[in-house]
DNA sequence: GATGAATGAGCGTTCATTCAT
DNA sequence: TATGAATGAACGCTCATTCAT
């Protein structure tokens, strides 16, 4: 009960840090603020992380594995062209939905270039990785495969990229018109 | 010290700020730090900014009329779909020569998000105009006038994107392959 | 330091500024020096109080509350010209046991006339009233009840003006015939 | 003409510098804020005066000495008990038409406590000095002139304490009847 | 285990003042 | 003489963190 309670804090904390550092960005992001967003007393924050460092690791590492978790509609052996195509819009709709942990993760990505650099890393690289499983579920024939490495990279780029344009305009609009380009962009260079 | 122009003042105080971004982020980038770094005493900073966050709005703005004003070696009429695979190396080249402005530039889109979203919607509205007007310039016939407004957007996205990968893995091999997929993209994009 | 509970920490903070504007005025009245004056962190200062107004406040609205509950020597019935009289003396006496209290207490007068209009105004009616009622123990008649009034704004009138003017000689002769004359004046007026 | 310009100037910046302690009380009075008043550049203010304490002493006793070049409505030989009675309307009056003035010295005599104890004195003295040639103009016999002294205490003190209130409640009916009472206070004091 | 109390370090900013011209 | 430029010192305040209970 008590370990699971410890656990769940955690969990509410890292929430909490979410919501903050995407309406504050990481600078604004303060201990006092993170606690008071979880509810909780200031220094049950130390009692679970070990410093706000810490804590924003355990979110990083959490935004990672979440985005590894997440379940892509794939058709099986589609094609790879398909298949990065499918993905674009299917990353951005993700964002849309969770716009703070869309905010947050691009925040704690540049704040984890200054802070951990292993973390960084860890991170675009669990980002490739992802699209690179994906991508294989679609490859339908052996010539295929080695379009995956090209392809994962382009469709984090263009995701990462087509995501910034979003966080900045919020206009679905515009993000549709990107979303389409970079769809065909992907198709075409598949084929 | 010596006397100096304001506007010579302010300059070093925006190169010394690029400089304490890239090293430790936005939110490590302290005025005392800067000011250490321009070698100028911490009141020198606010004679010649009205805040910290005046000076960060100073740089980002510099960061985009610089955007504007680098010069690109684009053959005229050469078609948008050369003109756009061309802008790739390019950029990343200059992000190369010029990695303080580079990483920056990033943690400094993410600051405006939190703190003057007008000037984040004018950042990346200055890159898109950019875009535009290069590839404006290497359109050969009126057809492929259409296809200058969906691959600004691209190539921005895709720069923003590999500029993103460069920043963590600086990993001359993987940029060039990164950039040489995004060339092939944009090309049989426009064609 | 102990821990000590907030209120004797608060207390403690009180004191401490009443002493540092009494020797400074307001405008030398640092939180350092009151920290220090208190013998305790400048971070304790700002845990027990939200600012270093929220302070003087504190410390203006004690003297407020101390000086409706000190105590006064006064014979019921003895009649408003001789109670009014005898307010006089025990006023400045206490003001000369209390030098520091007295001392912070004009400051902060005039200082919540430019930060706190609402607190300057409680405050003297505060005194208004601790005159009122003090005079109202003595009436010894029903025609007397009239004078409390004009009274009480004698009363406090005279002891501002020659407390102003015993802060600046603190001569205890010249006050001595300063009492004398007012309280003649008192019982002259109530007569 | 410069020197006459000198001249100017110092008497521009005192005047500002009353207005802006009438404002914000000493402790908001900076140099950047009297300079401004004054639509003088800083520099120049250190131009004028060694130190600001120096502009604050320097309008203190341009106070002082305004008080005493002060025109009082006094018949001669009305007696003492009418000249002290009279003396106090006309002060209250000079107050209510000059209240920044008004203002400026009573914050200015707390500041002078902390920082001139000379010049503190020289204030009240030469106050009381005013009372005290006012109250001889009215003298009517000899006897009379025992009552000078301490009707000139009396009155600074009861002007200096309604002032007091005049300035927290600005409130014309409460002065007026603290007038009428102090009026007759010291008439039947000195009959 | 959980938390109110406490704090050293450092923050952004403003101050009165001086200096170079 | 007159002033924009410049600055050391200090300001009020908040930070992440620790400690006593």
């Amino acid at each position: 009960m008590a370990r699971l309670s410890a656990k769940v804090r955690r969990e509410e904390f890292i929430i909490a840090a979410a919501r903050v550092i995407a309406t504050t960005g990481v600078s604004g992001a303060t201990t006092r603020k993170i606690a008071a967003e979880a509810g909780a007393p200031l220094a049950a924050l130390h009692y679970c992380f070990e410093s706000k460092e810490a804590l924003f690791q355990a979110l990083y590492e959490e935004q990672i594995k979440t985005m590894g978790e997440s379940t892509w509609t794939i058709k099986p052996g589609i094609g790879v062209a398909e298949t990065a195509a499918a993905m674009v819009p299917q990353l951005m709709e993700w964002y849309e939905q969770e716009p703070d942990y869309a905010q947050a993760s691009g925040d704690l990505m540049f704040w984890s270039h200054h802070n951990d650099r292993a973390l960084a890393e860890l991170g675009v690289n669990a980002a490739l990785e992802v699209m690179r499983e994906t991508l294989r579920k679609g490859v339908s024939g052996p010539e295929e495969r080695k379009l995956v490495e090209p392809l994962a990279t382009l469709v984090l780029a263009l995701t990462d990229g087509l995501l910034l344009q979003w966080l900045t305009f919020k206009d679905t609009q515009l993000r549709d018109k990107g979303v389409a380009a970079a769809m065909r962009a992907l198709r075409c260079f598949a084929n």
